[in-house]
DNA sequence: GCGACAG
DNA sequence: ATCTTGTCGC
């Protein structure tokens, strides 16, 4: 993956770190379609956390989009940096992705990520940070409505309804698989949302979730794992 | 002021 | 996210 060129600065408060979302929030693209579905690579990054220990591991893990079948992955470990607060995610999660991201042995291509772009009180979730920092497309495609409201979609897989921020569609609830809750999507940099919902169901061949997540969620967890094992657990 | 709240 | 046993079902 290429360096980033963008300061990402840890802040040391919830104000500063609202206040970097704020600047860096400007540089969102959102009048790119994307790359097409089913073309190419899709990459899952996800993490998982020991805050006991504190030791934090992500994974991200390449799939060929056309067939779904790994072409590479790699995990990073690291201290957590900032402690979970909803609207924030993205400083929690994000150096420990990043460092995953830049392990890999070839280009990312779509990178989906667990939780929200788009769909966020400041319009600028943990997809679309990852997306201006790496310049590279990114969704977000998280597991709960967070605090949008939404109709329930009909019953069919592909069915959605509008993810609603007051009268403003911030995303979609995106049925998966027929008479399973929703999934929520939402685009982060550089994709559109009929595009970023076409690349979720073009990834949810047979679970609620996207392959990536499912792929990327259990490698963190074996990463994580190993990395408390050979300390002292 | 209180509760809710992506992961 | 994480803590956690069994259980119903394909």
């Amino acid at each position: 993956m290429e360096t980033m060129d963008i300061p990402a600065g840890r802040p040391a408060t919830e104000e500063q770190a609202r206040a970097i979302q704020d600047e860096l929030r400007t540089r969102t693209i959102l009048g790119e379609p994307g790359p097409p579905p089913g073309t190419g690579h899709v990459t899952g990054v996800d993490v998982a956390y020991d805050d006991e220990r504190d030791v934090v591991a992500a994974a991200a893990v390449v799939l060929d989009a056309a067939t779904l079948e790994v072409v590479a992955e790699r995990t990073a470990v690291g201290r957590i940096s900032f402690p979970y607060v909803p609207g924030l995610l993205a400083f929690r999660e994000i150096p420990t992705v990043l460092a995953a991201l830049d392990a890999l042995p070839c280009p990312p291509g779509l990178v989906v990520c667990d939780g929200y772009g788009l769909a966020h009180p400041r319009r600028f979730g943990l997809a679309s940070h990852l997306g201006v920092l790496t310049g590279l497309p990114t969704i977000g495609v998280a597991k709960n409505p967070f605090t949008f409201s939404y109709d329930d979609p009909g019953p069919r897989r592909g069915a959605w309804t509008p993810l609603l921020a007051g009268d403003e569609e911030v995303g979609r609830a995106l049925r998966t698989r027929a008479a399973v809750k929703p999934v929520f999507v939402s685009v982060g940099h550089r994709v559109s949302l009929d595009n970023a919902c076409a690349h979720t169901l073009a990834l949810t061949p047979a679970y609620r979730l996207p392959e990536t997540t499912r792929r990327a969620d259990a490698l963190c967890r074996r990463a994580l794992r190993e990395a408390t094992t050979r300390q002292g657990g």
